[in-house]
DNA sequence: GTTGAAAGGATATAGTGTATCTTTTACCCC
DNA sequence: GGGGTAAAAGATACACTATATCCTTTCAAC
């Protein structure tokens, strides 16, 4: 879990270097990602940024934002579920280039993590053996959190 | 690439050992699945079926037949981009319980693998220390197959 | 204040997947 | 063979996810 304020002003900070305006609905968006401490669906952000109050969210400014997030480095977005999460990272100012995540398929809750180059290698050497060149520079493995049982295997 | 036509004849097999009656809508959606030798969406697999000719396969149909095709183990979800691919080991006997896919983010070519328990140990390791008690039995990992270069990485 | 670009709003529509009900088919028993 | 039964397939509706497009508002520079 991030520290809320901390995230934030870190994210603002980086917008600024990037020449990215900071604006409300893109704090509402990224706000709820980091509150929500897991992964969410597009129309999930909406409905939450709506439950904030003031005004209606629009499903498409969340696509939008979401893209222009993701780009500056702020957010992940997970292809296994479709789901969107906010970069554990923000407040570090280290650039990481590989993401593994792990995602607890009950609760849905995400950690970032950095597998041990022993462990990646072992998997580009298995890729090539099957005739992969390359893997993505994104894992995304799924499974079950120390709150939350596996319901099969 | 499997044998299309020994693919065929065991999974008739397999289908008649489980009670599974093996029709022709059935067999129409793995064909497709086998002849494509590639991950393939549910409407991606009904347009195939239609351009065989005889009758329009409609969505509803492929995902009730994609579901117990899943259920007879012979063929997988993939959940990275939710597409459905044959089971490589259709034409083996024995049982596999761990599944670890190769997805080529380019042609969407699929290799079924098997990784070395050290790697899928290294896995578990890295998952506990992030404090996840258990991870998927499936696990499927984007990259590039040897006919395709990264676009990006 | 005017202007131009970026951001956001609104609408339409494509694509993906599930729920539900009806019709057809295959099989079993007589 | 005829009728009953359950599985399979067909048909329709609808929810959810995502993108395209056009219009309006906001903001900063001049």
């Amino acid at each position: 879990m991030l520290d809320y304020e901390k995230a934030i002003s870190v994210a603002e900070q980086k917008c600024a270097d990037q020449g990215i305006r900071f604006t409300r609905r893109r704090k509402q968006v990224l706000a709820v990602l980091i509150k929500a401490d897991a992964a969410l669906s597009a129309y999930e952000i909406a409905e939450l940024c709506d439950a904030e109050g003031d005004s209606k969210m629009p499903a498409m400014s969340v696509y939008r934002i979401l893209e222009l997030l993701e780009n500056g480095n702020l957010i992940h977005r997970l292809e296994l579920a479709n789901k969107y999460v906010s970069c554990s990272h923000i407040s570090c100012s280290h650039k990481h280039e590989q993401s593994q995540f792990l995602i607890c398929d009950s609760c849905r809750h995400v950690e970032e993590i950095d597998l041990c180059s022993e462990a990646v290698d072992a998997l580009r050497v298995a890729a090539s053996a099957a005739g992969f060149n390359s893997i993505s520079s994104q894992l995304e493995i799924k499974g079950w959190c120390g709150q939350c049982q596996p319901s099969r295997n």
